[in-house]
RNA sequence: UGGGGCGUAGCCAAGCGGUAAGGCAACGGGUUUUGGUCCCGUCAUUCGAGGGUUCGAAUCCUUCCGCCCCAGCCA
């Protein structure tokens, strides 16, 4: 075993397993059904399921969960794979569909009927509920309980051949009406569902339920263990009772584990296509969603990713993941391989009133502080430049120490500049231009006679720069857990956060940016981590903020302003 | 008031009878041509509460409290 990543409780019982040579290999499985995107969620699942076969040198499938032509489409395949792949996981030759197994399942269910423990009831969807009895009280046998076995095959097989309507019968699992554990009062196991299926076609008109098909699934597919979340925990007892009266070579153990939350977000199927259909967001890639595919328009390496995975642990207590750990995760990746830039996001006019109107000269710039290997470029300079508005203060405030009247900041890789002047608009009072002075010794950005200045800041050269417009985003909700609001009777989306979004589009980039890819990732010195999303055009580039930098200076003036107001 | 789970710091999470790991966040300091990175330091006398066993308990026993899940022909 590969002596890597944290450990948990599942990987200790599989690790006693093999000890106890229970199993040679190990062999787990990822199992979404293919009605929806995959989210962060299922990004847990799929490292642990995927890490712990690494782990052990076994091996992990991808099956989709088909049971329900109902809800599923091969769209969700389509892109469920792809998720899967890009999250950097390799299911070889075993990508499976239980809908694969539909014969297989309708001879097991063929041989539980003639064993007399299943029976065709023709009980109503609600006389079923009724006779299930409550959480308190125990059920009343089904009418239809003690048909004979030939009668069940004969209605069964009526079933199939599309003899009856939806709803008309049930095949039922012969167990308990009186167990305390609900999912054991007689279960569905087969319902009749006149729908086209995506792989079978019109072959079938019967489906069987996920707690008879999942199962079987793992047990025809030699999975060992089998993994899933918490609300299962109550149906181990029926996934137990099938494969022993079918009495299977392979039975699977199952462990469950608590799904991931996040704070500031929904993690839910249901909750995340709604933000979809009301156009809350502007679809399941949207990049302020949790989804993988949002995530991925977002910016978020799957390294990022996995390794967010790998620092939440696995374990069985309910939890909600704060967001700055998925942040803290991007940042470490992206600090190690963005190659740096230089733009600016609200642009202000500077002009250099000592540097020669029609000059200009190329300044050599780190791309990555971290990785030497990446180089160096050269960056156009000149007479008239932008800084970001926020790094100018006519009136700066104790401890900022960016540009100011009479102050004099460094000009990152270019020079130190001093500002002599600021000019306003007459009216309306606003900040137009500011005129600095620079020191024509200090090219490069350093002092020969030593002296020191506490800012840096980074700018463009106008005549050089290229427009682009960057996406900011922010947390959807504005609330820590909106998916608590819901079972409080409010309507979780109540909660969003109006300025999830913010697109700016007069932002100024340094020239190289103009050979940015799709999807290519950079930092913006000290604003943030960027990624040029898809609906770029030439000329016309869209960065999405993946994340920002951490900010101190925020911290502080935030600190400062809730001092001097209360 | 049935059954199944869970309770260790603001958020995750180790811990498996020998005296509370680690990460994120937060806070303080150092380095720094990114208020970034990096480095150093602080952050649980106590593990939901009480009682018991023990030389010794977060770990064992017991009572209580709180939270989550289950009454789909969803998964």
């Amino acid at each position: 075993m590969l002596n890597t990543g944290p450990s948990n409780f599942i990987q200790e019982i599989i690790s006693q397993d093999l000890l106890k040579g229970k199993h040679k290999t190990v062999v787990t499985r990822f199992p979404p059904e293919p009605n929806g995107y995959l989210h962060i969620g299922h990004a847990k699942s799929i490292c642990l399921n995927f890490g712990l076969a690494e782990k052990f040198g076994g091996r992990c499938h991808l099956r989709f969960d088909d049971t329900n032509p109902r809800k599923e489409d091969p769209e969700f395949v389509r892109s469920i794979i792809e998720d899967v792949r890009w999250l950097g996981y390799d299911w070889g030759e075993h990508l499976y569909y239980a809908s694969d197994y539909f014969s297989r399942f309708y001879n097991f269910a063929l041989q539980l009927i003639e064993q007399g423990r299943a029976y065709v009831c023709s009980l109503n969807p609600e006389e079923i509920r009724r006779f299930r009895g409550t959480l308190t009280e125990p059920g009343k046998n089904s009418l239809y309980r003690e048909r004979g076995i030939e009668e069940n095959l004969e209605l069964f097989e009526g079933m199939k051949r599309g003899l009856f309507q939806e709803g008309q019968h049930v095949l039922r699992a012969k167990i308990d009406m009186a167990s305390p554990n609900i999912n054991m009062r007689d279960p569905v196991i087969y319902r009749i569902m006149k729908e086209d299926h995506h792989r079978t076609g019109d072959t079938w008109c019967i489906y069987p339920t996920y707690d008879y098909a999942h199962c079987l699934s793992d047990s025809l597919e030699n999975i060992t263990h089998s993994l899933c979340s918490l609300e299962f925990e109550d149906h181990r007892p029926l996934y137990d009772w099938f494969l022993e009266q079918l009495n299977v070579e392979c039975h699977p153990r199952q462990i469950e584990f608590a799904r991931l939350n996040l704070n500031y977000t929904v993690m839910s199927k249901r909750k995340l296509s709604m933000l979809v259909q009301k156009n809350h967001v502007q679809g399941w890639d949207d990049p302020r969603m949790p989804t993988l595919s949002g995530l991925r328009r977002r910016g978020y390496t799957p390294r990022s990713i996995r390794k967010f995975c790998d620092l939440i642990g696995v374990a069985k207590s309910e939890n909600i993941v704060d967001m700055s750990l998925l942040e803290y995760c991007i940042r470490e990746d992206l600090n190690k391989i963005a190659p740096r830039v230089m733009g600016v996001l609200n642009p202000l006019k500077v002009v250099i009133t000592n540097y020669p109107p029609e000059h200009s000269e190329a300044l050599e710039a780190v791309n990555n502080p971290e990785d030497e290997s990446m180089g160096t470029r050269l960056v156009p300079f000149s007479r008239e430049l932008f800084i970001e508005r926020e790094d100018f203060r006519e009136d700066p405030p104790k401890k900022y120490f960016r540009l100011a009247p009479g102050r004099e900041v460094r000009l990152r890789y270019a020079y130190f500049i001093t500002c002599e002047k600021v000019i306003k608009d007459e009216k309306t009072g606003e900040i137009l231009e500011v005129h600095c002075s620079y020191d024509p010794q200090t090219r490069g950005g350093s002092a020969p006679d030593g002296r020191k200045v506490k800012g840096t800041l980074h700018w463009v050269s106008s005549r050089h720069a290229r427009k682009a417009a960057v996406r900011i985003y922010d947390r959807l909700f504005l609330r820590p857990n909106p998916a608590q609001d819901e079972k409080k009777g409010l309507d979780f989306s109540e909660a969003l956060n109006p300025e999830s979004l913010k697109e700016m589009r007069d932002c100024q980039v340094e020239p190289g940016l103009e050979k940015a890819g799709i999807g290519d990732r950079f930092q913006f010195e000290r604003l943030g981590y960027f990624c040029l999303d898809p609906e770029s055009e030439p000329g016309r580039p869209v960065f999405n903020r993946i994340v920002s930098l951490k900010d101190t200076w925020a911290k502080i003036e935030k600190k400062m302003q809730s001092e001097s107001g209360s």
